[in-house]
DNA sequence: CGTAAAATACCGTGATTGCGGGATATACAA
DNA sequence: TTGTATATCCCGCAATCACGGTATTTTACG
């Protein structure tokens, strides 16, 4: 269906710095019948190099190291989905650190594995990276949760009602006292009067306060 | 070391409303020799009982389904992530949207797995929770990543020059354009004349649409 | 060296805001 | 019934803001 010819084989290239790592990744799917490690390359420089001779068709997947000596593997990632965005682009590296995962993932790498992983989670990975999914590493992954869904206190709305709030929505939109007043066919005094109060629950004593507060805690 | 006794065996509970499909989970692990699937519940509300009850000390993973009669499984984490925080629960579910898998994820669940896993990915995934990892099925991780890496417009910083991104800063932080020129130890009107041009390379016209764009847009 | 951009400073005016009052009506709970 | 909360409305005034000018000095850079 849907003209989704399947591929005999994923065609996959390594970027590795260390040879001996790189040739042992690159062994060990040697006569794989679905995979073919068909390139690798010891740094991006060279992986650039050779994409734009037009030698050989990009790869479906690329397992690109970090730690590479000239372009990071981070700014590899960046280059290289800018030029070919269909590569799906695991990081295959001994970093656990948060700020590089954020940055390659921002970066759009699709996968990140550690390099103690087995061949077998290698392989399933790039299986999982060729469909359209994400294999990450458990670990990692709980570092990924923990930088977006860190148990945030459940939204103190500081007792605002729901006419306040929905006064402060529309001065988080940028609309004045008069505006305001307009839209909600309410007179301004009504308008300055909830304002008032919002000031004085959340404790601020400006607009712009208030709108700071809001947005950064999410009261709207 | 760090008095970290090795269990012999990890305990786990299932809460899952289909009796056949629990009771094969829960056979898929019987003898073990790591793993003890001990209780199994069909609803949030037994197990909630059974954990006040004090019969048995509460389990190390628990795998909650989501769609569950009565209390949902979403909130079920909620519920059970603020009373027992130490127990670590994956989500074991067919659905794959992206706000049963936020919220879920937001409420304190460790893991994020599909029905169709196997028993040994079931298996590693216990595992991997039970060690403060994440396991997640790579379809859903990269729905994650989606939600928050989303390839977005490489921050535009509407050509704010540096004084002017650092008055703006203190404009999202309440002050006054008069305690702005007392912090900067420059001129009301100097002030005044960088708030103007913000406004026109914000193409806003109050202080609000400003602190809110520079906010929304991460400018600061 | 020259020039463009940035930062600085000033003026005036009308609009808007922050905040102090106070008032009325309605609804709901004690 | 009597409070309490919410929403509505009004007044006034000092402070602040938005915005139209103009102009000087510093900095950056070819």
């Amino acid at each position: 269906m849907k003209g989704t010819s399947k591929k005999s084989s994923v065609r996959t290239w390594i970027v590795e710095d260390n040879d001996m790592y790189r040739q042992t990744v690159a062994e060990s799917f040697e006569g794989h019948p679905q995979i073919s490690l068909s390139q690798n390359f010891p740094n991006c420089e060279e992986l650039f190099d050779f994409i734009e001779s037009g030698t050989e068709n990009p790869p479906d997947v690329l397992l690109m190291d970090i730690g590479l000596p000239g372009m990071s593997g981070i700014e590899g990632v960046k280059q290289l989905k800018e030029a070919r965005p269909g590569i799906q682009i695991i990081m295959f590296t001994v970093y656990q650190d948060n700020d590089r995962i954020f940055r390659a993932l921002c970066n759009g790498a699709s996968g990140y594995l550690l390099k103690n992983s087995t061949a077998e989670e290698i392989e399933k990975a790039i299986f999982d990276a060729v469909e359209g999914a994400a294999p990450i590493n458990p670990q990692i992954a709980k570092k990924v949760l923990e930088m977006f869904f860190t148990v945030q206190p459940p939204a103190n709305d500081y007792g605002l009602t729901s006419r306040e709030k929905e006064i402060l929505e529309l001065l988080v939109e940028g609309f004045s006292k008069k505006k305001i007043a307009g839209q909600l066919y309410v007179s301004f005094h009504t308008v300055d009067s909830h304002i008032k109060n919002i000031y004085t629950k959340l404790q601020v004593n400006s607009g712009n306060e208030a709108v700071a507060k809001a947005l950064r805690e999410g009261l709207i």
